[in-house]
DNA sequence: TTAATTTGTTAATCTACATGAATGCATAGG
DNA sequence: CCTATGCATTCATGTAGATTAACAAATTAA
């Protein structure tokens, strides 16, 4: 057998990561530094909701990146599992301190977070997320605007708002 | 939500960007180099699919980032606009050649991918995409989780398969 | 101010997809 | 080898949310 790191051609001073089928990268709930770069292999992110059912987020081969971006400091919302054996890099979501580089990672947890919302949560949730998430957003736009970004029509938020007053 | 100070101090060499109620800062179909970071106001941007119908994918007030993050030297798919008077600041998706950096635009390009074909596309169209996008994918996975990545049960991904292989 | 246009509400109907259940096939372990 | 357990298909039924339309309220224009 040849050197493993040769074959995958890395930097010898790669820290690299084997996961067999089945083993978990991560799972949710543990605090999350680091997203994986695939050399080798197939890995799934993956959500659970309320009811059980699993929501896939992102299929990760070679050349992909698999992760879970929260912002720095929480814990993860994301299993992370690979589907066959595989080779990862961890690459640290701290290490370069570049302003630049920050924001984008916050902005794919944003996305991250709309992905999760937009496959597992009804749009009754989905406006209750908006409403905790962006308070100020809603007294700038025209609802059939929010309607819009929750993915539903203006008549359908309608709706939902008075049963959410009707409630009340 | 960034501190309000980092926000405000802005280098004297940053090129800010004024664009009024109403204005586009980019539309669909033109070569995009930049996101934006707002310094004031609030924008969206949005896609208008096949129907006419506008799916806004992101708001974006004071201190958040408002971007169409496709691929580098292609054409844009958002169309950005100002829903108030507002000040950006240009960030060039090009200047730091870094790699990660790289990945990470590139991942965000494929989560906005993401987000926009689960807010206006059907799950025959979100397959369809699929199958174009991650050919090798389909190969190594079960359709239980094809399915869950689109969204959708394994009865309704059979279903459409079925109707996918009849036409033919 | 009034008129015109956009926005929000309510209700009837329709449809894409979910749910639940039954059936035939694989693949995996004993 | 057999027999579980999981996977894919098909069908019957249920439901969240779309569509259409009519009207009320609010903005904007004139």
């Amino acid at each position: 057998m040849e050197n493993i790191n040769e074959i995958l051609s890395l930097d010898s001073e790669e820290k690299i990561k084997q996961v067999k089928k089945g083993e978990f990268l991560q799972k949710t709930g543990v605090l999350s530094t680091s997203v994986f770069l695939v050399k080798k292999g197939l890995l799934r992110s993956y959500t659970i909701d309320e009811k059980g059912k699993e929501h896939i987020f992102m299929f990760g081969s070679e050349g992909w990146i698999v992760g879970d971006n929260v912002a720095l400091g929480e814990k993860g919302e994301l299993f992370i599992d690979a589907l066959e054996d595989s080779i990862v890099v961890p690459i640290s979501k701290i290490s370069p301190p570049k302003s630049d580089f920050q924001k984008l990672h916050k902005r794919i947890s944003v996305l991250q977070k709309r992905i999760i919302m937009l496959m597992s949560a009804s749009a009754v949730d989905r406006y209750n997320h908006f409403l905790e998430t962006y308070p100020d957003i809603i007294q700038r736009v025209p609802q059939k605007m929010i309607a819009s970004y929750l993915g539903i029509t203006p008549q359908a938020l309608s709706t939902i708002r008075g049963e959410i007053a009707r409630k009340k």
